[in-house]
DNA sequence: GCTATAGTGGACTAAATTAGTCTGCATTTG
DNA sequence: CAAATGCAGACTAATTTAGTCCACTATAGC
């Protein structure tokens, strides 16, 4: 099923709040509030960004969390990777005792990098703001566009995306 | 990480052995021999695959597995499906209240189907002899050809594959 | 420079998922 | 009809993932 983890999926949406406010400065209380986790959770989820660079922490009185760079320059992939560690179909078990790599290396790897980076690449692709901005995702479909990205943005994700 | 479970991974096991005698009837104790798998664990997998209809079953005295297709016409997805259902990442959270498609359909959902045909795609790119045929995978070594694909196949996924 | 607020790191527990086993049924051949 | 073999699905055990907690560090403002 190559199934995201919910961790990856609680991610975006924290990212998806951060992304309302492009810049600003969010506590993880706010972040927990407006996404429906508890707040060690969202603290969490948001050190593993902060470690990928995706978002940046600010410690003491006034601290929190601000996304670094606006939503269309982060893309799916690095997200993924900051939770879940590399984009990788691990194929091969795991703590083999005597590893193929004596023989004459792991007669399947070849291919399965191959498929990995097509795989990644696809991630590439997708920024984040393709991801979740409605306007983006139906530019068909006239709503009122100054609360999109505060208001809106943060009522839809609160409902933890079906 | 989006990692294959280790089913799909013994699934690719049993494929490599069955590949390895082309049309053959197999039975899953032999199967089970040769990749050092049980027996139950062989019939499950076995099983999936038939489903899929990428090998065919024969019940009674002489039954056993049998790949229907020359693994070069068999892809990675194929299988991957067999074992582990639809390939998409499964980006929402399941179980959902109050379904998003309620407001204006899932509002993430379009760019993930991008995503995951991409992906799908990737997949189905790669054969399954491409993914084991030391052949293909390695053109330059030279090795006794005639024994390959029946005694030397088995016996390196016999190692489970690192 | 003390105190309140906020993030950090990592251990720990609980919940969910996955793997593996078992048991009884169905089908084929001799 | 009996032996060999696959089929279906319930059940248990193992592993993984999610979520919680606590002691520590950093910053700002009084």
């Amino acid at each position: 099923m190559l199934r995201l983890n919910r961790m990856t999926d609680y991610a975006i949406l924290l990212l998806a709040v951060l992304a309302g406010r492009k810049g600003e400065v969010v506590t993880s209380a706010t972040l927990a509030h407006h996404t429906q986790l508890n707040q060690p959770t969202v603290a969490k989820i948001a050190k593993a960004l902060v470690k990928a660079g995706v978002v940046s922490a600010e410690r003491g009185v006034n601290g929190g969390y601000r996304l670094v760079r606006p939503a269309n320059e982060v893309n799916a992939a690095e997200v993924i990777e900051a939770i879940e560690g590399p984009i990788a179909l691990t194929a091969c078990v795991e703590g083999v005792e005597e590893p193929c790599e004596t023989r004459h290396g792991c007669f399947m790897s070849g291919h399965w990098n191959e498929v990995n980076s097509s795989i990644r690449e696809a991630l590439e692709r997708v920024t984040l703001d393709r991801l979740f901005n409605p306007e983006v995702m139906f530019p068909d479909v006239t709503m009122s566009n100054d609360k999109n990205m505060n208001h809106d943005a943060a009522d839809a994700t609160s409902q933890k995306m079906s």
